[in-house]
DNA sequence: CTGTTAGCGCTTTCAT
DNA sequence: ATGAAAGCGCTAACAG
């Protein structure tokens, strides 16, 4: 077979008209229930395939949508591109998904290329903030629908969001830890400057410190790029000081669990002479020993949600969706045994 | 704006015809420096995106892959993700990617729907046994280079494989826990009934139990589904039998972890009352404590070579490439204390 | 080097 | 209810 099968093969062999095949195919409703169903055995004895995308350039809508995430080896994504799925399968789109991998330039040429397969919509977790011009000019213009997932980008009209209240969740996990008397509290974060969802956790850690009167020791913050090895070597570091801090707040379980494995290398056990929080609630947080505090966040709800607003029709309305996330006690943070 | 904006457009504006604005697109070198920078100009003023699509349909090749994994949540598909977009993006190519959750009815919609789109390749992890005849007669026909990852496809020359030796890698890992001195060895093992990369670990036990003279016991074995909670119930329920193993393969690190839990909550220390075995070498794995013995495959070359593989053009021979995997021996696994 | 022409596979009026 | 014809945005001959 040199050349694809068509519509044409089809209405040859059904005796009939590509346009009868077409709505024979689209809407059997508006045909004979006979010419459907020969249509409809004639397309089935050829092994006829309807071509999407010769669909979408004539009718100038597009049925693909895009997911660019900062990684594909964090299972959290996983979860959202999974509600993504759910949502748009049904809907007869399909996904293109891209990895930045925290990189600007990546993220530019990866979204150029969601504009050339003229996507609906993009879903975008964590664009850096360089990006965000661009991307607002997008939305802005029509060209196609911008969601902005985990994180709230700053005042901008044309996009939507979903995610969580980062600052806030940020500012009850440090409160959770002060109540149990720590007061030299440890933050190892993500890059802050070019990624708002950071800045926003760093954020309500300095809320609570300032809420309790507790000074801010930049020595005690570490920016680290979410990976484990970065998490172990960030708890190394602060464990390391003269001082060290009583209480860490890792904002991604990406660093807990590499600094759990730190602490633990280091002599110290967790929570008795340090505790140790996470972020996000991935799910192997929780078969970690001890198990981690951490921050629950529904990735695949965010990702139903955000599909459901990426396929609306360019055009609409942006919409924003805060929800909810929950504080998750664990065995990993108990009370300050040491003086502060 | 109503209209997407096209070559026409641009054609207008820098006073050529739309065959001129095409070739200074795509082949600057076919056209005068002068009109080519004039119609560079023209694009970058009007915001002037090129559609791949058309393209696409056009040529009669496509420039997008499918890439079909069983879950996106497992970190591992994530670095074949990676993978195989480091090498598709140089060429031009996205990648739509979708998850089966395993189930064989989401496994074929999801096929179809990547046919509809007219991909050039798809790369599968794991399509059940069920779908081998329809996707072997796919790149029979022409239609789509397959390439199957992680597992080899029985006997189809259309199709090719990237991946590893499951059966010897399993056996392996066997015998590092018979060296040991353990006789009664568990198996947690994937749905071995309906995906063959699950059942030629299975295999690999037995062919390893047989080597050494060890009789199979059905009531060892364990067929799960990757989670972390069936790891955690199937080693809660070996570990129940009157006569508990000494030592438990776990193969897929999902299940280890699970199991890990499993064992310290029933009071059992590992390696000193149960040896335990994981299958991957996620990154997760070193960070467990203890850390685990495990079977390292290279995901992300994995994904590379698939890519490589699925870009040639639809025709070209069909490649298999079997990667070393490698035994990793960490803390999870030591000597048999008790007599077997 | 550039323009004209025909056409990829499909949808959508507009006739019949 | 069905067919003919025009056209979506682009490319590939073929002329000039």
């Amino acid at each position: 077979m040199d050349r694809t099968l068509n519509m044409r093969d089809v209405a040859r062999r059904a005796n009939v008209s590509v346009a009868t095949v077409s709505r024979a195919l689209r809407c059997p409703e508006k045909v004979s229930a006979d010419t459907a169903q020969r249509i409809q055995a004639a397309a089935a004895e050829l092994g006829y395939v309807y071509n999407a995308s010769a669909s979408d350039i004539l009718t100038g809508r597009s049925t693909v949508i895009g997911l660019l995430v900062p990684t594909a080896s964090n299972a959290l994504f996983g979860e959202t591109l999974h509600g993504v799925q759910d949502v748009t399968a049904d809907a007869g789109y399909s996904v293109i998904q891209c990895a930045t991998h925290y990189e600007a330039a990546k993220e530019a040429t990866l979204i150029d290329s969601l504009l050339q397969r003229r996507v609906h919509a993009m879903i975008l977790t964590g664009a850096t903030d360089q990006q965000m011009p661009h991307v607002e000019k997008l939305a802005g213009d029509g060209r196609t629908r911008v969601v902005m997932v985990w994180e709230k980008p700053a005042d901008c009209p044309s996009i939507s969001y979903v995610g969580i209240d980062n600052r806030q969740a940020a500012r009850r996990m440090t409160e959770h830890l002060i109540g149990l008397g720590h007061r030299r509290i440890g933050l190892i974060v993500g890059p802050y400057t070019r990624i708002s969802r950071a800045r926003s956790r760093l954020e309500g850690y300095r809320d609570a410190l300032e809420a309790a009167g507790i000074g801010f020791d930049g020595e005690l913050v570490l920016e680290r790029r979410p990976d484990l090895l970065e998490g172990y070597e960030a708890m190394e570091r602060l464990m390391s000081r003269d001082q060290p801090p009583t209480a860490v707040f890792a904002a991604s379980d990406v660093f807990a669990i590499g600094a759990l494995k730190a602490a633990k290398a280091m002599g110290y056990s967790v929570p008795r002479d340090v505790s140790l929080a996470g972020f996000d609630d991935m799910d192997m947080v929780a078969y970690q020993d001890p198990p981690l505090t951490t921050i629950r966040v529904d990735a695949y709800r965010i990702g139903k949600l955000a599909a459901q607003i990426a396929l609306e029709p360019i055009g609409s309305p942006s919409r924003n969706y805060c929800l909810d996330s929950d504080l998750i006690v664990r065995g990993s943070t108990g009370p300050c045994a040491r003086r502060g």
